[in-house]
DNA sequence: GTCTATAAACTGATAGAC
DNA sequence: GTCTATCAGTTTATAGAC
């Protein structure tokens, strides 16, 4: 479990420990002495980085955000829609095969009931900006005839967003890993044209 | 919240009540007094039923399993592929607009590294057997020409229900409660021959 | 079967010294 | 920024009366 990066501020490494207990066993399944023990300080030290857990949970999740829009801007940048495609599902298979987690705006979609409305809000945004970014791919590709949607762009742009989703959640429980590629490659596969 | 069928026995009272927790909040995120609550006995009775909550836990998730195996035995003896599939996925859109929850197994994978093993091992259960079941409708609409596949039935299979339990989850994070049932539509159209 | 009472551990959080 | 010390509330769980 829990390596934490040293030479990153304590702040940095207090946020990536909690992403990742957050992504492994849930925000409700990690408390701030189990941050403290693997951050090497005091529980009482956290709340000076972040005064309470719903302030932590709301930090988590924007800047999961925001490092997934510079992401989904970079990925952009690339030639075809298949090599979007490819290197947007690459991003949720290093989140299942390194950490063995789930995305954070999944676990924390599944907890939202449990969040503060704020926390809530960016997993909403975080959701919106990912589908509308896959909606654009998806469209983009289909007036070049590179992809055939059944469906609209935004259906189809929510539809493999939620099997992405599902198959992070579903590999979790399988004793056989490759469940997720499998679901990448038939995404893939029902996205082409040939 | 909340609402127990108090002519079931306390036993059923208390599983109904911590099935429905579990899947609008998680399994980390209700007590044995919210139990208790909802059902009208003190905490300490819920021992009686169940001695620890890993107790609780393991009857919540084998409960959960068996049903689902009568359903899908139901199901299987419609006419068409399309039939027992539009029967399936309407069982999960039952969890989704009535509890606003996601599918319990889902909840309890993602939240799985915080769970006893003998309850990991009936998700596991949970997620082969429904893939199981769904592999082998996929199989017999190929067969008969109903269906077209984009790789093993197996393979459709796990995606076609790992884009279930993401929908679910991914519908909770949105205003419009509307995606699931989309995404519902994109995957018959992406199986169906015409 | 349910109750009261209680335990022991843990939770998020605060005050104040260094 | 991190520490010690401490708080009030909660958690799962047990003992024993009714």
């Amino acid at each position: 479990m829990a390596l934490v990066d040293h030479s990153l501020s304590t702040r940095d490494q207090i946020l990536d420990l909690a992403c990742e207990m957050t992504q492994t066993r849930g925000y409700n399944g990690f408390s701030f002495r189990d941050l403290a023990a693997g951050v090497g300080i005091r529980s009482a030290s956290i709340h000076y980085h972040f005064p309470t857990k719903a302030d932590l949970g709301r930090a988590m999740a924007r800047r999961y955000r925001e490092r997934f829009a510079k992401s989904l801007a970079e990925i952009g940048a690339r030639d075809t829609a298949r090599a979007k495609l490819e290197a947007y599902f690459d991003i949720f298979r290093r989140t299942v095969t390194s950490e063995q987690g789930v995305c954070l705006g999944a676990m924390m979609a599944s907890e939202a009931l449990t969040l503060m409305p704020p926390v809530q809000e960016e997993i909403r945004q975080f959701f919106l900006e990912n589908e509308s970014w896959l909606a654009g791919v998806l469209r983009a590709g289909a007036e070049s005839g590179e992809l055939r949607l059944d469906g609209s762009a935004e259906d189809v742009a929510a539809a493999v967003f939620s099997a992405l989703q599902g198959a992070m959640v579903v590999s979790r429980a399988r004793t056989d890993k490759s469940s997720f590629q499998h679901t990448c490659d038939w995404l893939l596969r029902s996205l082409s044209t040939n």
